[in-house]
DNA sequence: GTTTTAGTTGAATAATTATTCAACTGTCAA
DNA sequence: TTGACAGTTGAATAATTATTCAACTAAAAC
């Protein structure tokens, strides 16, 4: 079931890697400090709900107001559906919440950690975009 | 064409959107506040390095110090060409830098917004995970 | 100069994910 | 008490994207 004719020098049995370690001391060092894999998940995760343009479209409207459902559908001009899909999307994820009043549900941003991301790719792209 | 029996009130020709607007003054603001397509791309562009688990574990390794991609492979047990491709898409999106030393390619982070969006995430999970 | 190794590449496949569609719930107004 | 509307949902489809595979380049070793 080997992929390769390498023996793999990094002690896992499944051997995917078709290499053997060059510098055994830095990957020895880098290993005791990768994250483990509930963070990991967590942390991709996050940054999926920025990665994806409607997602980052409703992130970006909600930066300056909470707003309904069809409002946000009318200003990414896509269907109630769609929109709704990706907000629960959202808020499984706690990037938005939800406050009902009667028949209209209005979504905010629910962390402030929400902003920060934001901000630090906006300035990101913006220094790139000016070099 | 039309997909739905409403008019949209948006303004827009393809009327993708199956409802009209309920609040218009907060809309209308809105909508002269969101992103332009270029920007928009760009983030979303810089959020996917970070939202997929093999670039993130590749970034997270290079937080500590450069890397080859044989020791890359090794650590995340996948092949050298899995790598090369994902490294390759986070060169063209100036998320890691490389430099060559004979045969050997050391790729290291190509900029401070990199570490700062990492930090900020890893803090939020991490308070996350403690409520 | 031939062989080995580090890394790259393009095309094909496999896996994931966004959107659509149709049916549904709950609230309000007539 | 019925109809209209705001929003939700699950399953199917469409679109995107990660990985594999095989062939390749360039540097080093023999």
């Amino acid at each position: 079931m080997a992929k390769n004719k390498y023996s793999c020098s990094c002690g896992c049995s499944s051997q995917l890697c078709d290499c053997e370690i060059i510098h055994k001391s830095v990957v020895d060092k880098t290993r005791k400090k990768m994250l483990d894999v509930s963070t990991l998940k967590m942390m991709t995760d996050f940054y999926k709900s920025f990665a994806d343009s409607t997602r980052l479209r409703i992130i970006d409207i909600l930066q300056n107001h909470e707003m309904c459902v069809c409002d946000i559908s009318v200003l990414l001009n896509m269907t109630k559906s769609a929109i709704s899909h990706q907000l629960k999307y959202l808020r499984q994820l706690n990037i938005v919440k939800a406050r009902k009043d009667g028949k209209i549900v209005y979504y905010s941003l629910a962390d402030k950690h929400v902003n920060e991301i934001y901000a630090v790719c906006l300035n990101h792209v913006l220094e790139e975009s000016n070099e």
